[in-house]
RNA sequence: CGAGGUAUAGCGCAGUCCGGUUAGCGCACCUGCUUUGGGAGCAGGGGGUCGCAGGUUCGAAUCCUGCUACCUCGACCA
């Protein structure tokens, strides 16, 4: 096995696949298309869902969970929704096994059919508004905020981890309102929510807006997204939260009655983030020596590699460190002690920069000489030695430092990689060697779909900032509806 | 689901064209000793129904047929 991953120039793709599996943040599964979140990979899951569940919370939202099993039925009551995801959905049709006669296998045994099958969650709607239905009756039952931490499935042909899998971790949030403008705003507080996450939390820049009619969510009236960049260049959707209207209301027969003894269908909304949000990081911030994690989702903030001779030696860094360690601890920094005896320092070393921890700390014989400790970066590679005295306080401001570095790093490279252009040509040269385009669009979805045919690139979003006055369409030329972002996405 | 490719140890591969000892190499793994500030060295060791099922042959990883899985590229997608 080679020692590093295959560098990002080489072939990104490679690149991709080789930091989870080096780093250990997931595997394969046995059925095609599934994938194992393996503790390192979920260690950063964990905090990343903190990070959003704790402003959930705050924002007046509780947690609830909902069956997997969905009757068949529930699907085809929203006529856009089901149209959607029919073609993606896992179903069970049996409940039992049998051995077969030499006792060699197992078959599905036919006696056990189901009258109506049921299918797997691609998603929790028509189940969530199958339930509200029952729970809502007057204006003093909403706002009703559910959110719910569950697994999804979506039968997918074409699978990579963490970004495309049949089976994946998200987060979806369900709300009813009496108005249509109560229901808008928390769409739009939500998505705020997600660009405060993505911004400050994971690092990631984002772009905020509106998705065209193409590309919206089946059964929503708008769909908002956070869309960022990936380090090739490409687009990817990072989160979304989406209007929902009466539709789902209508479907389910949701009203309320207000107070004038009126009855009304309630107004929707829903918004998710799921596991993709991994591969997300891993894109954004990567390099060829594999993973690097902002510290406020690293699962380990500090790693302490000992550099010793013998077990005496072992010892006395033990206790020259023992200061140190506890005051990170006390700080609330997550510090590893690495003190494996069987790998050298230098294999360490690339270990955990593969793993993407934020900063290494190294103390040997040298350091305890000079009362040091030596630290190296994992965002700029520049290593240094501190005073230990010091050590604690200078670590913690070097934590927010390297994430707000890692920030402004990505933010340079979307900046960098966003074009505006004014002609088609100009257009397909950059969407060939990827980029953001931010042009002018007619609004028409025949001149979307024309430009995705001829270019593969697709609109991202209808950024909030747009201002399409004055420009022209980059395919019809007729005067712009919109200023979008367009590119190629995963 | 359409086109192409691949399948040999945990991983990466050679061997297949042209059938013939006991199927080999690198990494990883185990044991021991020496090492340790950027992927340590030496010595010894374990691990394979050669994807599955048939067939041809005295003899099959190797030839033939069927199946299955995976990969790449298209259509579809958080």
């Amino acid at each position: 096995m080679a020692k590093g991953v295959t560098p990002k120039s080489t072939d990104y793709n490679k690149w991709y696949t080789d930091v989870i599996s080096k780093s250990q943040m997931a595997d394969y599964g046995p059925v095609k298309g599934t994938m194992v979140i393996r503790p390192y990979g979920y260690g950063i899951w964990e905090n990343v869902r903190d990070a959003f569940d704790s402003r959930f919370k705050a924002t007046g939202h509780t947690n609830a969970y909902f069956p997997l099993f969905i009757p068949k039925s529930f699907l085809s009551k929203e006529a856009e929704h089901v149209e959607g995801f029919a073609k993606e959905c896992a179903v069970v049709t049996h409940t039992r096994l049998k051995a077969t006669e030499d006792g060699k296998a197992v078959v599905v045994d036919p006696a056990s059919k189901l009258e109506e099958e049921i299918i797997v969650r691609p998603t929790s709607e028509t189940i969530i508004w199958s339930m509200y239905k029952k729970w809502i009756n007057s204006y003093r039952d909403l706002p009703l905020l559910i959110n719910q931490w569950a697994n999804v499935v979506r039968w997918e042909m074409r699978t990579r981890l963490f970004i495309r899998t049949s089976e994946f971790l998200w987060q979806e949030g369900h709300t009813a309102h009496s108005t249509k403008k109560e229901a808008i705003e928390e769409t739009l507080k939500m998505l705020e929510v997600y660009r405060e996450v993505a911004e400050d939390v994971l690092a990631i820049p984002v772009l905020t807006g509106l998705k065209s009619e193409s590309e919206k969510f089946a059964g929503a009236v708008d769909t908002y997204c956070i869309e960022a960049m990936m380090g090739d260049k490409k687009a990817l959707q990072a989160g979304t939260s989406h209007y929902l209207g009466q539709n789902f209301a209508k479907a389910f027969d949701v009203k309320y009655q207000d107070e004038n003894n009126k009855e009304e269908y309630v107004y929707a909304t829903s918004w998710g983030v799921s596991t993709r949000l991994i591969g997300a990081i891993i894109m954004a911030h990567g390099d060829d020596k594999g993973l690097r994690l902002p510290p406020a989702i690293a699962p380990i903030q500090v790693v302490v590699i000992p550099i010793t001779r013998s077990d005496e030696d072992g010892e006395m860094v033990k206790s020259y460190l023992d200061p140190l360690i506890k005051s990170l601890k006390q700080n609330g920094i997550r510090v590893h002690i690495d003190d494996r005896k069987k790998m050298s320092p230098g294999f360490k070393f690339n270990e955990w920069e593969m793993k993407g921890v934020p900063i290494r700390l190294e103390v040997g014989p040298r350091d305890m000489k000079q009362h040091s400790v030596f630290l190296a970066r994992r965002d700029t590679s520049e290593k240094f030695g501190v005073e230990i005295a010091g050590a604690s306080s200078k670590i913690i401001d070097l934590l927010d430092e390297i994430q707000n570095n890692l920030f402004d790093q990505a933010l340079a490279f979307r900046e960098d990689n966003t074009f505006s252009v004014s002609s088609y040509d100009e257009f397909k040269s950059i969407v060939e060697k990827g980029g953001f385009i931010r042009c002018g669009w007619d609004g028409d979805a025949k001149t979307e779909e024309a430009v995705k045919a001829e270019t593969k690139a697709t609109i991202r979003v209808i950024p909030f900032d747009e201002k399409p006055e004055g420009l022209a369409c980059i395919y019809s030329g007729k005067p712009a509806k919109h200023e979008v972002i367009f590119s190629k996405a995963y």
